[in-house]
RNA sequence: GUCCCCAUCGUCUAGUGGUUAGGACUCGGGAUUUUCGAUCCCGCAACAGGGGUUCGAGUCCCCUUGGGGACACCA
């Protein structure tokens, strides 16, 4: 049997989305499952748009997914000398042929058409030139690009794994130019020969390319090259359903990336879409997905990335890591965030794990710790105001909490046991329900009605910074009446 | 405009002629908890419409509607 081969094969124009991400996905799901090779191929066709620092990214978002590949990468731009042989022959056999016509000509045929609401395809105007007549051309120095010659009547067809049977008449298409003035190929040769010539069995690719596999055949054809086996993924789209794209402000990869979700969440949640596993596993690994990974199994219609679901699952991937890692993850995010120094908190990394194994069900992204953990980095926070209304404004609480603070003062260890006991106690001396004292404890301590039990806090946050804070808050209830 | 493709809860999906149309996320309710969250339980919510075929259509065919994509000497 053949070996399988499939190639990622990203444009660094733009940046990179969810889309080309999938794409990636799929590819390397596939290779890996089948027991093929993946190869990486950059796409940078004589685009000035394309650069190395495109490419950096592109290569950093793989890296980062840890999606590998086992050729490459391979550069298309770097590649030129590859194609003129190929081209050659088909011009030599006929299959192709040169056209004089000028950018101008055609764009005023393009017009021409348009304003008469015809669908414009070239006229073949240079397919029977002679060969006097081509030769002169040349002799006189004229510019030609090197078009494909396509039939004229019947149907192109080819079998697609997720869309079945496709099929376009002849007449919808054109012959496409092939070579460029310049010598250089346009993407779909390009491609093609590359994909010849890397021996890709398999292509896999967005269905925004079936348009380009029917004119990719042809060239196929034209080559006596066998056919390699086409998949087409259904797109991802926006929420309002049009086409993802960075002037919308869709987020990149980069950017999950820098708010703290996880790769192993956005893979995940990627290869569910258009794809799903027979038993309806959702939370996979990767060997998992490896596992089920199954081509049958693709729903051919576009769909929607759900950003709500992503964080859900990002949260299932946070609670289940262990506290080390996330101690490491979130670092940079703290340090960025201004809670902390990369110093600090190697010095405290005992310490900031058990932070993370209170915060941890809590946050749905690495960003989120930094957010709803920052009271136990720093103390100069404000109280919520709605906070402030329902839990600091019962009578005599100033001196409630003066009492309890006292009584914590006198333990420099405060564990938590010793401290919901104090609080407990003082509670039932006060009359009171633990929670009437509980919630204005939290609100001195964190600025928040919310967070991790009161007494986890305490031990915590720690004896002297435990009593700044209370008498803080002490200070502000007053000055409230 | 032309061509190609698609159509099950708001979203991701299961379903391949006979199902109370299932699951997940979100949302609502309950249990639990010092709060939030997590967890568990319950609930709301879909076969775009119309014709066929068939004893029987979410499932097959046609039309309509809706949506998407492609129409460059871009990739």
């Amino acid at each position: 049997m053949k070996e399988i081969r499939v190639r990622i094969a990203p444009s660094p124009t733009g940046y990179f989305h969810v889309g080309t991400a999938r794409t990636a996905i799929f590819n390397f799901l596939y290779a890996r499952a089948k027991g093929g090779k993946s190869i990486l191929r950059i796409e940078d066709t004589n685009l000035e748009k394309s650069s190395q620092e495109m490419v950096d990214i592109i290569l950093e978002c793989l890296k980062w997914l840890k999606i590998d590949w086992d050729e490459g990468p391979y550069y298309q731009s770097k590649r030129f000398d590859l194609y003129p042989p190929y081209v050659e022959k088909l011009l030599k056999e006929k299959k192709a042929y040169r056209c004089f016509c000028t950018p101008e000509e055609l764009d005023s045929k393009r017009e021409e058409a348009q304003k008469n609401k015809q669908n414009y395809t070239y006229d073949r105007a240079c397919r029977d030139l002679s060969e006097d007549e081509v030769r002169a051309n040349l002799k006189a120095g004229k510019k030609f690009t090197v078009r494909i010659k396509l039939p004229t009547g019947g149907e192109a067809k080819f079998t697609d794994e997720v869309y079945g049977d496709l099929t376009k008449q002849y007449e919808e298409l054109d012959d496409f130019i092939i070579v460029r003035t310049d010598g250089s190929p346009i993407y779909n040769f390009a491609v093609v020969i590359d994909d010849i010539d890397m021996k890709i069995s398999h292509i896999i690719r967005g269905n925004d390319h079936i348009a380009n596999t029917f004119k990719q055949i042809e060239i196929y054809k034209a080559l006596d090259e066998p056919l390699p086996v086409f998949t087409h993924l259904p797109l991802i789209l926006r929420p309002d359903r049009s086409k993802v794209s960075k002037r919308k402000g869709d987020k990149s990869v980069t950017e999950y990336r820098d708010e703290g979700y996880l790769p192993e969440a956005l893979l995940n949640s990627l290869a569910l879409l258009g794809w799903s596993p027979k038993d309806g596993r959702e939370i996979m690994t990767m060997e998992e997905m490896l596992e089920a990974f199954d081509f049958s199994g693709i729903n051919p219609n576009n769909c929607i990335f759900d950003p709500v679901k992503l964080t859900w699952m990002n949260s299932q991937y946070l609670m289940a890591l262990d506290n080390h890692t996330l101690v490491q993850l979130i670092a940079p995010f703290l340090i960025k965030d201004d809670l902390a120094t990369k110093y600090w908190i190697e010095t405290r990394w005992q310490w900031l794990m058990r932070v993370v194994e209170n915060l941890k069900e809590r946050c749905g992204t690495l960003q989120e710790f930094a957010d709803n953990g920052s009271y136990f980095f720093k103390g100069d926070f404000e109280y919520d105001p709605k906070g402030v209304k329902k839990r600091f404004m019962a009578d005599g609480l100033a001196d409630k909490l003066e009492e309890v603070r006292l009584e914590f003062s006198k333990d420099y260890e405060l564990k938590k046991d010793t401290a919901e006991n104090i609080v407990r106690e003082k509670a039932e001396k006060f009359g009171l329900n633990p929670a009437d004292l509980i919630h204005p404890i939290r609100l001195a301590l964190t600025g928040r009605t919310g967070g991790p039990g009161l007494f986890e806090i305490v031990e915590l946050v720690g004896h002297p910074e435990v009593d700044k804070r209370l008498t803080r808050a002490i200070e502000y209830i007053r000055s409230l009446s």
